[in-house]
DNA sequence: TTGAAAGCGCTAACAC
DNA sequence: GTGTTAGCGCTTTCAA
């Protein structure tokens, strides 16, 4: 079964490669050798190969997406936003999953530097190291939703750092960055939390969270209790654990922030496990609102981040990368309040 | 920012371009050679161009992924079973979201045969006429989770279609296809309900849901009544509008299987919305185990299918194409009984 | 064991 | 306006 190729066209038109070139490309060509070319290509169903154009251009049309896990309702939506922006442009997606785990990450961005992939939107789980030669290969590069953890654990005031007033460069070297206005998303929770008249209030964060978390000691002031802070690896089961053993310890906490949909679901398992009511005994806000949030008895109040939107942006500015120089972007959180939080008891 | 090539890395070791491809693809060489050759590549940091690689063997790597939504966890898990499969085998995935609709769809199609992509797993929207394009340039297609929908309403005997023994040929004509075990899922959470007394049980469906409803049929016999059988488009709000028409029209029916993870969702919240408590007044099976449904009060009892294997496997028989002749799989389902489920009242 | 050279499908530079 | 041709990076004969 071979494939139609140009010279097949061009033959059965009676022209020369180079025409069926132009036309296709909308370039110059008499009206009648332009229809007759249309005609035959229809006719043979010819469709020109992106190997052929790309090897000779040396531009590869495609834009890859790197995510930790297409099982995230998060990362899905985020993945739709990038595919929808890609589709519009017609470019191929290729995507791969790196279950947070930096070396696959790795291994990954080496597969799309082979495909001559030239234009990536990740949600990184590596730093530095991981992505460095994937910019010294002269990668655009344009992370969504997260960015790379400071190897530092020092407290930074992250948006004076966006802007590249003051602080030390970023391991990212300014690299675009797409991501949702976590600052003001935990602030805003946090003083709802507050209002109720909530003061022993923990946070409950993941891998990739110091900016949340940093967001969350910054908002709580005076009030904040390191021990009411716990961190959980990326599995299901050590969210629960990392859940169950916060609220085992401290059963004086009123209030817990779950810094993502998968600590919110374990904090929700955990919380009936220990006959807690929520909200009565434990209010929870979660981080990032997803269907069934709504569906919970009581429906949880979230902070909604617009999951789809940072992929969309995310792969405009990686697609248009060269024509304006990109610019980091920070886009809106909204608390939904819905059932979750009550006064504290 | 230019490429090393592998006449850079021939130039360098002292060797030809064919000695340099033929110790990286482990063909013969002499050991002092091999190791030069080694030396310099890694040194110069080389990297094959998949995109010459290709064009030169007229055989493109890569598996293309077209599914509706990656948005639903049961296409996401799907996905990440592609996409394991897929990174095992060192091959880069082209993912596309079809929204469900067949125009893009076979747009999509079309932007894979661009990229020369010849291997394809699809949850299909579209039809024979969406597919036959694909089949005819030569495309290995793998279905997984879905087959395109019988033209007919007629209900068929889809088990013994599928070992090609009788019936009129199927539309996808002997395309393999990777299939959760529908009939016996429903089957058992029909006699399921039945036995716990319920007699008026409603099926709630979605587009695709031929072979579901036809086992949904056989399992209640001559208890089924049309008018409990609905079907919604693929919409959120399309699913809630058909639970809650549903549920309103026909307040006597006592038990519902919800066919898809989305149509759950919507009858959660249309019988919420009504007041009709699950499972006192209304038992609830939903098909497809998500995390939420554990979430729930109650929590839900589903129709558990292998989401992740489905993909796993077809990718499995996409690659393997050729080598072996591919054959349909079965995938087995589980009933996960829950909370939602009561006697009839 | 190794190198020279052809050629995969395409576009762009150049000649007509 | 149109054809000829070089060459993108690679693999694979074919000779040496």
């Amino acid at each position: 079964m071979k494939r139609t190729t140009i010279k097949d066209v061009a033959e059965a038109a009676g022209v020369g490669v180079a025409t069926v070139s132009r036309v296709l490309s909308g370039g110059s060509a008499s009206p009648e050798t332009r229809e007759r070319v249309l005609a035959v290509a229809a006719h043979l169903d010819y469709r020109p190969s992106a190997l052929g154009r790309n090897l000779r251009q040396q531009r590869t049309g495609g834009i890859g997406l790197l995510l930790p896990d297409l099982t995230d309702p998060l990362y899905g939506r985020l993945a739709e936003g990038v595919l929808a922006c890609a589709r519009s442009a017609g470019e191929p997606v290729l995507v791969g999953s790196t279950g947070g785990d930096p070396e696959q990450e790795s291994e990954l961005i080496g597969m799309l530097l082979e495909q001559s992939v030239d234009k990536v939107v990740a949600v990184p789980s590596g730093d530095a190291d991981t992505w460095g030669p994937a910019l010294r290969t002269g990668m655009t590069v344009v992370f969504a939703g997260e960015r790379p953890d400071e190897p530092t654990e020092e407290p930074v005031d992250d948006l004076l750092l966006l802007d590249g007033l003051r602080g030390r460069p970023r391991v990212e070297g300014g690299i675009p960055t797409v991501l949702a206005d976590d600052r003001s998303g935990v602030r805003t929770a946090v003083q709802y939390l507050k209002g109720l008249g909530h003061r022993r209030i923990a946070y409950l964060g993941g891998p990739g969270h110091a900016r949340r978390v940093s967001a969350f000691r910054e908002a709580l002031g005076p009030l904040v209790d390191d021990e009411l802070v716990v961190f959980a690896g990326g599995s299901r089961d050590a969210a629960y654990a990392a859940a169950s053993g916060l609220f085992q310890s401290r059963p004086d906490l009123t209030a817990v922030l779950a810094g993502g949909n998968q600590l919110g679901e374990a904090a929700v398992l955990a919380a009936r496990e220990l006959d807690l009511r929520i909200p009565r005994d434990l209010s929870l806000v979660m981080y990032d609102d997803v269907p069934w949030a709504e569906l919970c008895s009581p429906p949880l109040t979230v902070i909604a981040q617009p999951a789809q939107d940072l992929g969309y942006r995310a792969a405009e500015l990686v697609l248009r990368a060269g024509i304006r120089r990109p610019r980091s972007v920070l886009l809106p959180t909204e608390l939904i309040v819905r059932g979750s939080c009550g006064p504290r008891r």
